[in-house]
RNA sequence: GGCCCCGUAGCGCAGUUGGUUAGCGCGCCGCCCUGUCACGGCGGAGGCCGCGGGUUCGAGUCCCGUCGGGGUCGCCA
């Protein structure tokens, strides 16, 4: 090693000692005859002192040195509380500049008074310099630490890590496929896997009972914030087991994850089922670190005479202390609403005096008038937020409408840790539902999977006679309103696969063709098995208190896919387009003349 | 794909009802400075106001288009 110590390391222990230290010059305080230089490295920062002017002048910022000197205690009243180092500094004998560096992009020490944030364009355009700051470097080393805990826990219990290819076969799940030609095969495309779901399950047919691999995943779509195209999910599978052995693993992993945070999770986590999670949230990813839960007010509005509340679902919201909003701010929730295709938020305002104002009070009975504020848990001073029509979206609806309130009125604890497990999911939705929202309808019958094909019916034998009621083994872990982690106990047997896909409406055929290799391992003996998928950039995101995906990915892409480090997706040149086969065309779309 | 916001010096931002030479902080460059740690002092350089068109005597400012970025809904485990 070309250095003897760590700076960050140096204490008064070491006064005496000569050390030779290597780093970047983070600052530098020239006071002509003396200067002070901040050597900064991966642990730390100590003070290097250059008597040495010409030396000391040459250097300047993010240059990389190498240093020997003698540790020093700072002279009486010059120590630095702020510091770990603070107590002692590095006298300099010799100073070496190992590489130059030309004028920053962007001011790499932090705290100053460079006041305002570097934009994200330009940390991601020079990405390895904003990783020499200590918050972005931390997010990385934290998710070291975050995958480190992960396979201790798994390999424990005896998992077996393994890496399943990412050259593939387009997976039958929902998303878009990233696709690479296939050079040996003009005309042919591998895709990019979505995620492991299939080779995890052939691991299991395969025996290997206990799988994971921290995996990477791609799916083409449009991105958001917490989105990327490639993202990492810690993928898990298990033979022999049922729904709560998944439960306890995984919360065995979450436990370790949080502890490194320094917060005791609590086990077991409670679950509630997917239904009543819609009904008192209206989210199938609830944010429990807040109340105003959803009133569900169909029944007593029954009798209404109010025409926009003779509907299949009347339910409300409170919002406290929102009576006295001003008209503007009522009119706003309105636009809120409208941007979220609903038609509207209707309101109503209890006044101080308990009088219900607003034009929704003018539209219902005095009957209904006078139970109401009881009926939803409002108070004087509050509002009331009403939403009626088709079950599903107003209460979706609602469920937005109860974060918002909760981030406008600072309802949520911010310090607080809300898992809970989201069980009882259904096992299918009417695919009219999925095409209506754009979705690609797996098979071509009413019904679709809500998970995947092959998640198990929790009734095996009567969940085709009422498939929209149906319930699966399915479970998703929720964290402060965010899925971090999701799976299912799978089928296994061949005639529950085939009674699933016939509700689904997909032949023999078409289900042979879409993942027959599945199909075909599953009749040599496969085991009874399921597993989870953690959202690995969103949990390390969370551990490290950031709201961006984007904080704990080392080169993270920017909106639309783009990487502003290396250009990339770029064009490619006219040999490798040829080369590629990407405009070759399948034979038989060849006319027969040609 | 829809809607909203933002593009002004290397970075972060200001820029009035449209008005002459476009400012501020940090950074950068030069000189000075022997105890600083957000060091300090003096001086200096640096701008196609994203791009294209339009309105106007005159556009950083208003209008249209376009590109880029961010957010959100759709989509996406």
């Amino acid at each position: 090693m070309i250095r003897t110590h760590d700076a960050g390391a140096l204490r008064a222990e070491h006064v005496g000692q000569t050390v030779t230290l290597a780093g970047w010059v983070a600052r530098r305080r020239d006071h002509g005859g003396v200067a002070f230089l901040d050597l900064r490295e991966s642990t730390g920062v100590v003070q290097v002192v250059v008597r040495d002017e010409d030396v000391a002048h040459a250097l300047r910022s993010e240059y990389c040195i190498k240093v020997t000197g003698e540790v020093s205690l700072r002279p009486e009243g010059n120590a630095n509380a702020n510091l770990p180092t603070g107590d002692i500094e590095v006298i300099v004998s010799d100073l070496e500049v190992l590489s130059a560096a030309a004028p920053l992009p962007f001011q790499i020490d932090e705290g100053g008074h460079s006041a305002g944030e570097v934009g994200e364009e330009s940390r991601l355009r020079h990405r390895y310099l904003d990783l020499r700051r200590s918050g972005p470097g931390g997010a990385l080393r934290l998710r070291s630490k975050v995958n480190k805990a992960a396979r201790d826990v798994l390999l424990e219990r005896d998992f077996v890590e393994v890496e399943t290819p990412t050259l593939t076969r387009s997976t039958p799940e929902g998303a878009r496929d990233f696709l690479v030609p296939a050079r040996l095969r003009p005309g042919s495309w591998y895709a990019l896997p979505q995620s492991p779901q299939l080779f995890k399950q052939l691991l299991m047919v395969a025996g290997m009972e206990r799988y994971f691999q921290i995996a990477r995943c791609y799916r083409d779509e449009d991105f958001r914030a917490d989105r990327q195209p490639e993202f990492t999910q810690l993928d898990i599978e298990m033979s022999f087991v049922e729904q709560d052995d998944v439960i306890e693993l995984a919360e065995a992993i979450l436990k370790s994850l949080w502890s490194l945070i320094g917060h005791d999770l609590v086990t077991p986590i409670p679950r509630i089922t997917y239904a009543e999670a819609m009904a008192r949230f209206g989210s199938d990813k609830p944010d429990l670190r807040m109340g105003q839960e959803l009133v569900e007010c169909t029944e007593y509005f029954s009798e209404t005479p109010f025409r926009v509340f003779q509907a299949p679902y009347v339910g409300a919201v409170v919002m406290p202390g929102g009576a006295s909003q001003p008209r503007k701010q009522l009119d706003a929730w309105q636009d809120w609403a409208k941007q979220r295709g609903a038609k509207g938020l209707a309101y109503v305002l209890v006044g101080e005096d308990g009088t219900l104002g607003g034009p929704v009070a003018k539209n219902i009975t005095d009957e209904e008038k006078a139970g109401l504020a009881a009926h939803v848990g409002a108070q004087p001073g509050d509002c009331i937020f009403f939403a009626a029509g088709p079950v599903k979206t107003s209460r979706a609806l609602l469920g937005a409408a109860r974060l918002e309130i909760g981030r406008r009125c600072g309802l949520i604890d911010e310090s607080a840790w809300a898992f809970t497990w989201v069980v009882d999911a259904p096992l299918f939705e009417p695919a009219s539902d999925a095409v209506a929202s754009g979705d690609v309808a797996v098979g071509a019958g009413a019904w679709t999977a809500v998970h995947h094909a092959f998640t198990s019916p929790k009734d095996l034998e009567s969940f085709d006679a009422d498939p929209g009621n149906a319930l699966a083994w399915a479970y998703d872990i929720v964290c402060n309103g965010n899925e971090i982690g999701g799976g299912s106990i799978r089928i296994h047997r061949d005639d529950v696969q085939k009674r699933v896909f016939s509700v689904m409406g997909l032949d023999e055929a078409t289900a042979d063709e879409k993942f027959g290799f599945l199909l075909e391992a599953f009749k040599y003996g496969a085991p009874p098995h399921g597993g989870i998928a953690f959202g690995w950039d969103r949990i390390t995101a969370l551990l490290a208190g950031t709201d961006s995906i984007r904080e704990v990915i080392a080169f993270p892409k920017s909106g639309g896919g783009y990487d502003p480090l290396t250009a990339a997706p770029a064009p490619i040149t006219e040999e490798q387009r040829k080369e590629a086969g990407v405009d070759a065309v399948p034979a038989e779309d060849l006319a027969p003349e040609a």
